[in-house]
DNA sequence: TGCGAAGTTTACGTTTGCGTAAAGGTAAGG
DNA sequence: CCTTACCTTTACGCAAACGTAAACTTCGCA
């Protein structure tokens, strides 16, 4: 049996992401992760884990800490509110962003080869 | 024949890709675009306006204007300084990332599709 | 029980990417 | 010439995303 760890400090997460404890911190100051705690010391278990995976993931792509927690918020929202319109509509505008960086990406992949054929044509 | 224009004025590009011309004079502070001057005025022509669009996409996937900036200076560079080296060990360092960004969007995606899903579900 | 490592809050500092006046210069038409 | 639209430089302002320092507290263990 894999052993799955269901408990992490602050730290344990901040190296396993290659990230600082204060950013981690940060996330929390702007509602985008919400630890529990035990005494004063936060503890985070594989749901935040997850939820910070997240928080990286759309800052690779670009997004602000603002946009990724409406995107975070998106999921736990299921249902309850009937807003459902409301969360296609985001869905769909955050969709045509990420199509349109899939295009950029394309481009730029292209251009790279194109660049680097050049290089290595030149002997 | 198909009129093409190779003359632009600042005001031109920032209607033609929706920013202000105070971003573009931006942009050229920190040398990522040198249009030539008529008088005192900012002359843009078609290689200008493509480096533009560089930007632009460089900036939809979240990279700095100094990351810009080294990609763009990939162009423009080939062979004079023989640093063919350095160039294709910077194409593959921005290739990973691409790869990566790739990765994250594919991965959101997919995520959005199974939102959806749940919320039409819902009836 | 007394370290040392790691955690906590508070708060000011820094960088990036422009926004936004202020104060004027220039080009073209009437 | 004069107006109007657009351009210029200079410079301070500001929000976002942390960095960093200060000044404790808490936990594990020797």
């Amino acid at each position: 049996m894999t052993e799955e760890k269901t408990e992490y400090s602050i730290s344990d997460l901040a190296k396993e992401f290659g990230i600082t404890s204060r950013s981690i911190r940060h996330y929390e100051d702007e509602k985008l992760i919400t630890p529990t705690r035990r005494g004063v010391h936060r503890i985070y278990n594989n749901r935040d884990r997850v939820r910070l995976q997240l928080i990286l993931r759309g800052k690779r792509l670009g997004f602000s800490l603002a946009e990724i927690k409406e995107i975070i918020d998106l999921y736990g929202m299921e249902g309850e509110e009937k807003q459902t319109k409301r969360l296609l509509e985001l869905i769909t505008v955050r969709r045509e962003s990420l199509n349109q960086q899939l295009k950029d990406i394309k481009y730029l992949l292209k251009e790279f080869d194109v660049l680097e054929a050049k290089l290595n044509a030149e002997k």
